[in-house]
DNA sequence: ACCTGAACACCGTTCAAGT
DNA sequence: ACCTGAACACCGTTCAAGT
């Protein structure tokens, strides 16, 4: 009943996944050094082994963390908005937002490297997309879908943000476009804002 | 006159070049060692230093050699297909093909981080894609886009291509199905095969 | 259970020296 | 010009030992 004492801080590993955080988040997962967070926060090298046995496990953690965290803003984004084109318009912006802004940690979310853990990063990614399969079977119950798979449909926007993301991040699309091109390619989809009917 | 001397490998830089791509096929970016390269090709590890005076420049080459690559395989997709709509469906094949084929070498092509060569970089990307920016300036040329820029679509074309790549490739999109998501995806671009016809 | 400290093999980078 | 060999600081991983 007595909660998890504490012995250096509290709860060691939250204290190794933020310090890990916020290293991914300046200098990429490629610079992430398990000697270093260890120092960071005051262990030795050897302590955090116990609750990360090696640095593959550390990374499918923070994988894991982002989904959880990339899934909240969308699912925010999904209720904040009203009917079912408008928050097409809102995930994908949602989505380009954080992608953008957590850009090495999305890199890392989508490294098809992940360890014994693949299972666990895999549902806490399919957790995460969630709402946006939400939005689409919600367009196929209101007849707007016109005959088309909502499951592939809401694949294929996400294919298109996160290229987008990763165009905009790697510098090949230009950032200030961001907005305007999420616009052209949410157009694209059954009766969003300025669908078809713009033609 | 004399043709590069042969020392130890006729060419060094190339012998490099090749090996580490080896590497980065087999085992990914993360896991390509200078010294290993070295030792697979029978120098000492400080031998390749001057073809590339560090591990980013040789990833930088590696990315160029990528790009280069690519845009090889998209300009004989093009070619080989005869009008506009055709032509998306056959590079965007070829994207798939080549960045599902070559997983770990696109992750590294695509990675934001490059070093001081990130011109460089960005220039064979730049040329890579310039196929597919050729197909939808043909494609307005003959009235077939709808008023849309086709620099525009060709990048959110794009984007879900390597969007989608990246998603087979870390297990989110199911690996057989990817001739139907390129499909899905091709057919919501203006005129193309099966596109707004289908309805 | 949780953490320390020493050890091992490996790495990128630097540099004086050879031919 | 091109390559060697030694050195330095760092890394992930392993393990016996402490409390």
């Amino acid at each position: 009943m007595t909660p998890a004492r504490p012995y250096h801080h509290g709860n060691l590993r939250q204290a190794v996944l933020d310090e890990a955080v916020a290293v991914v988040r300046e200098r990429g997962a490629a610079e992430l050094s398990l000697r270093e967070v260890a120092a960071a926060i005051g262990v030795t090298h050897a302590a955090p082994r116990r609750h990360f046995p090696g640095r593959q496990e550390l990374l499918d953690a923070l994988a894991v963390e982002g989904f959880t965290r990339l899934g909240v803003r969308l699912r925010e984004a999904v209720d904040a908005s009203p009917g079912y084109p408008a928050r097409i318009h809102a995930v994908a912006t949602a989505y380009l937002d954080f992608a953008t802004a957590e850009a090495n940690l999305v890199e890392l979310m989508f490294a098809h490297k992940h360890g014994a853990d693949g299972e666990a990063v895999g549902r806490s990614a399919e957790a995460a997309f969630a709402p946006l399969l939400q939005v689409f079977r919600q367009g196929e119950a209101e007849g707007l879908l016109a005959g088309r798979s909502p499951d592939r449909l809401a694949l294929i926007l996400l294919a298109t943000l996160q290229g987008l993301a990763g165009l905009v991040n790697c510098g090949v699309a230009p950032a200030d476009q961001v907005g305007v091109l999420v616009d052209e390619a949410v157009a694209r989809f059954p009766h969003a804002a300025g669908s078809s009917a713009a033609r």
